[in-house]
DNA sequence: GGTGTACCGGATCGCCGATCCGGTACACCG
DNA sequence: CGGTGTACCGGATCGGCGATCCGGTACACC
């Protein structure tokens, strides 16, 4: 575009130093439009105006950046009020259900996070919202292993039905659908019952079942 | 590019000594040994003592040869006997857990299988396992919304359950540790209660939790 | 006016996935 | 037996990648 008048450019901002927030935010944008394979540090370095070797002095690797991308999405994840208060009984089952249906939310609106998972969720942001999982749910009266395992299993089921969803959405469905029928005699109950479904309800009804059967143990 | 994934193209015929099913094994091999960053198809080729573009004539793209080798992972969940009988009451409970338990396993002896789960599973043997899982359930009395969320949560509970604990064996303990106790101020409960536990336990307990959960749905 | 330090980027290295295109072995047909 | 098509192989190559080397530049502070 040579014909664009100096004018009607936004002025370059002079001495905009480039800092890790911007990188970061940048690679959640990059990511979040073109996806996690179209993530290069070239790239990345290219929309922010500067060269790809000059996020190196912010950087150690990609990965890197991959990590604080994954983080930050969970930094978008509210926590509910009242961690760790014992107000009134079961209200720790609303709180835990609200900060599952956020983490999850979260996740879908980046679906490419649910290809990080598998590395350790060691930021802040994401330690901060598992420390409000075990507070609240030691405040419900889990101790010991039973603490453990209900914490686990809702992360384990959060990052899980976000890896299935999104999963499913990259698969053109048609295709799948297809597939799926023309081998309904090697899959009947699968080709019969697997194709329909909404996501938010089978998120709730399956997470429904996790607290049911937390509710039996917790005593509170 | 995207659209059709290899389970919809049709199997190309194989007679030479280099097969696809070789390609596969050797690649399962290699990613056990070295892990998914150093999956290469040059490396793969060499160690098939092959050239690298030979493969190109089995597989398409190198997707291909992981989507392959995620599901050669996945047939090495035996399946439970009597899938969809209706033996005894509960007998489903058994059934299920016990497929839950292999399936997790297998995922476990290939740790980098976690790093894949964002894909398509529709492979052959991932299709049997779904099948099975739908069909068990089915028999066991779940029918439309319930069967679905089912279904779909125990998935998410197995696939998540081990993608946490692969991570988590990743990350230095030792690294992870120190890091987390240093900041036990920001995270007291964390620090107090999320460090040791037995894997094998938690996983129990909390497919536990989701199986009694489902058990009041259920009817049988 | 000098100097240290925080920041930037052109050039380059080794490796990657993928493709082009010319080969080779062998079944099958005449 | 000789020809021919098809299934299979791989050297050379292309564009792009993560990462590093090392020489620059702007600015705070003395």
């Amino acid at each position: 575009m040579a014909g664009e008048s100096v004018w009607l450019r936004p002025r370059r901002q002079e001495r905009q130093t480039l800092t890790l927030d911007r990188i970061v935010a940048e690679a959640v944008a990059l990511l979040d439009t073109e996806g996690e394979a179209r993530l290069t540090m070239r790239r990345l370095a290219e929309r922010l105006g500067t060269g790809s070797t000059t996020l190196y002095w912010h950087v150690k690797t990609k990965d890197d950046v991959l990590d604080l991308a994954l983080d930050a999405v969970f930094g978008e994840v509210p926590l509910p009020d009242g961690p760790s208060g014992l107000s009134e009984p079961g209200g720790w089952r609303a709180r835990v259900s609200e900060l599952a249906g956020a983490w999850r939310a979260a996740m879908l609106r980046h679906p490419w996070s649910t290809g990080l998972l598998d590395r350790p969720m060691m930021g802040p942001n994401a330690l901060s919202r598992t420390e409000f999982l075990y507070a609240t749910l030691a405040g419900a009266g889990f101790t010991g292993p039973d603490l453990a395992a209900a914490a686990f299993s809702l992360s384990m089921y959060v990052t899980g039905s976000a890896t299935m969803q999104t999963r499913e959405r990259d698969a053109t469905d048609a295709a799948m659908r297809d597939h799926l029928r023309a081998r309904h005699a090697a899959y009947p109950t699968l080709a019969a019952h697997g194709l329909d479904h909404d996501w938010d309800e089978t998120f709730a009804r399956g997470l429904g079942y996790l607290l049911d059967g937390m509710t039996t143990r917790s005593g509170r």
